[in-house]
RNA sequence: GCCCCUAUAGUCUAGCGGCCCAGGACGUCACCCUUUCAAGGUGAAGAUCGCGGGUUCGAAUCCCGCUGGGGGUACCA
């Protein structure tokens, strides 16, 4: 499948911003080829993280190193890039302008490229006028046939002027894709690309090939809206008498519905995820199965198991739709199924104390409320959707004080104000008497009390979640109870009898 | 407009000529379990395999056209 030598892929983010979903799922796929399918195959399978910087306006500062962070949490680590350094540094591209300028002189020396000294303003003019003539709009290749001495002229006059590639005008190239095949454009469709801008930085078209070639990719795996630009990029590897990678257009993300995921539908950076919770193994596994796929039925791939299985071969060429609520079932899944409990707790502390719910600390079995914690996510992980679930749902478990009752909901359904306050006083006298650390036992009791009060079980038990914990929705009941402690139980179920006592006539007639 | 990619249920997908009047998953609905909410279990609805032509004894699978969706058309990547 691959051919026997060394793989060497990278990852070429712009730091314009942070990181995109879509470029996460880029970058999860380059590295499962080199990490997974090459290393598999015994070959030597490397990742490279490379930047290109080449455009100043739109350079965010911190951005650089933003990417970096959201990689380094998703796992994607670069074996090659601007911060570790490596055989073909530098990895940066704004540090490596001389090797373009190269390039272009030598394009140029063979008639391959030639100076433009249009102005904007003209490639404007032209523009309009083609489109108001219904032509397809392109630059005219003026700048291409000028005459030495026009040439001569500009050049004494310093005019600011790009470096152009001189496409062929006839024949035909063909782009072949290892997702889709051969592509075959007509030389005529394609344009005399800027490869120098005026500023003295390549475009995007001519780093990506002379780092490419330098930095010995052998393949290039990159967004689907790559493909337009691949014959002219298989042209510029012909002219300056390259080899070139083997190419690969990776399937697009869509939006819910249709066109590009923007922020209009939800998250669409990496950092958004995380901060709401979602746990990186499941952004890579949703993200994998977005154009991958091992068989007809496995959906759970760890990370590991993604490096065990992928193969580019089984990557669909088509464009996936982005399905939060999916995601949202595999973040459920790792959290209830997948990892272990001491680590659910480590994850969820930074969320706890985000929310002041536990003091600041180390998001480890080190932190002073670890302990705690970890007893609550035991408790709690079927519940949880996200990390950012866990303070509302552990909250009452560590919070001294509830929040006012609602009184109503101490009132069982069908069971008359007074009758309720009565079996709150009965449960709290019983619950004071009960080893709360034996569940079993505190429930036989509290059914035997049920009993006596003739009350269903049921409604006893939601009387005194509600007591006990405010909400109408808990973990089960004993095992609740267990960990909020004798204290605060006690504490809160004399709460509960106070306040039916003072609210319990606006109760009356109001449940039924 | 022109160039290009793509096309199986609302969504992600399996399928690479007969095993498919199409399998799995999310979502939806019902039931079971049950002290609530979850989790779990069982089941249901949902696809004339975008449409129309071919090829073939036989097509979701191969070919052509159309249509839909997407991308590109910058001194942005």
């Amino acid at each position: 499948m691959i051919a026997g030598r060394a793989v060497r892929v990278r990852f070429a983010p712009s730091p314009t911003g942070s990181l995109h979903i879509g470029g996460a799922k880029t970058a999860l796929f380059n590295w499962l080829f080199a990490h997974g399918e090459a290393r598999r195959q015994g070959l030597t399978g490397t990742f490279i993280l490379r930047v290109e910087d080449t455009d100043r306006n739109r350079l965010v500062p911190g951005a650089e190193e933003g990417l970096r962070d959201a990689l380094r949490w998703l796992g994607l680590i670069w074996d090659e890039g601007p911060d570790v350094g490596g055989p073909a540094e530098p990895y940066r591209q704004s540090e490596r302008t001389e090797t373009y300028l190269a390039a272009a002189e030598d394009l140029i020396a063979g008639g391959h490229a030639y100076r433009c000294y249009c102005t904007r303003d003209r490639l404007e003019r032209v523009r309009t006028e083609q489109q108001a003539r219904g032509e397809a709009p392109g630059y005219d290749r003026h700048c291409r046939a000028l005459p030495p001495e026009e040439r001569a002229a500009q050049e004494a006059a310093g005019l600011p002027s790009v470096v152009r590639f001189a496409t062929p005008r006839d024949g035909e190239t063909v782009v072949r894709d290892m997702i889709r095949g051969p592509i075959t454009y007509q030389n005529v469709n394609l344009e005399d690309l800027v490869l120098l801008k005026s500023d003295g930085y390549p475009t995007y078209h001519l780093a990506n090939v002379v780092d490419d070639h330098e930095m010995d990719i052998s393949h290039i795996m990159r967004g689907d809206e790559w493909i337009p630009t691949a014959p002219v990029h298989t042209l510029l590897y012909a002219a300056l008498g390259w080899e070139m990678p083997a190419i690969a257009h990776l399937p697009l993300i869509l939006a819910p519905g249709g066109g590009k995921l923007s922020k209009r539908h939800g998250s669409t950076a990496v950092e958004e995820f995380r901060t709401q919770g979602y746990l990186p193994e499941a952004l890579l596994n949703y993200l994998a199965l977005l154009g991958w796929s091992f068989d007809a039925s496995t959906e759970l791939f760890p990370p590991e198991r993604l490096l065990e299985s992928f193969t580019l071969a089984r990557v669909s060429p088509s464009p996936a739709t982005f399905d939060y609520a999916k995601l949202r079932w595999f973040n459920q899944q790792y959290i209830n199924h997948v990892i272990s409990v001491d680590d659910l707790a480590g994850r969820v502390l930074p969320f706890l104390s985000g929310a002041g719910l536990v003091p600041d600390g180390p998001a480890d079995a080190s932190h002073p409320a670890f302990g705690q914690v970890r007893e609550l996510s035991a408790l709690l992980k079927d519940r949880l959707e996200t990390l950012a679930d866990a303070p509302e749902h552990m909250r009452f478990f560590l919070v001294d004080e509830l929040d006012p009752y609602d009184p109503a909901l101490l009132v069982p359904k069908k069971v008359e104000p007074l009758d309720a306050l009565a079996a709150l006083e009965a449960a709290g006298t019983a619950l004071a008497g009960a080893d709360l650390a034996d569940e079993a036992g505190t429930e036989v009791k509290m059914r035997a009390l049920a009993d006596e009060l003739g009350l269903k079980a049921g409604q006893l038990f939601m009387a005194i979640r509600v007591a006990t914990t405010g909400r109408t929705q808990s973990p089960g009941l004993f095992a609740t109870l267990r960990a909020i402690g004798p204290e605060r139980v006690g504490e809160r179920m004399a709460r509960a009898v106070d306040a039916l006592r003072r609210h319990g006539d606006e109760v009356v007639g109001a449940d039924d």
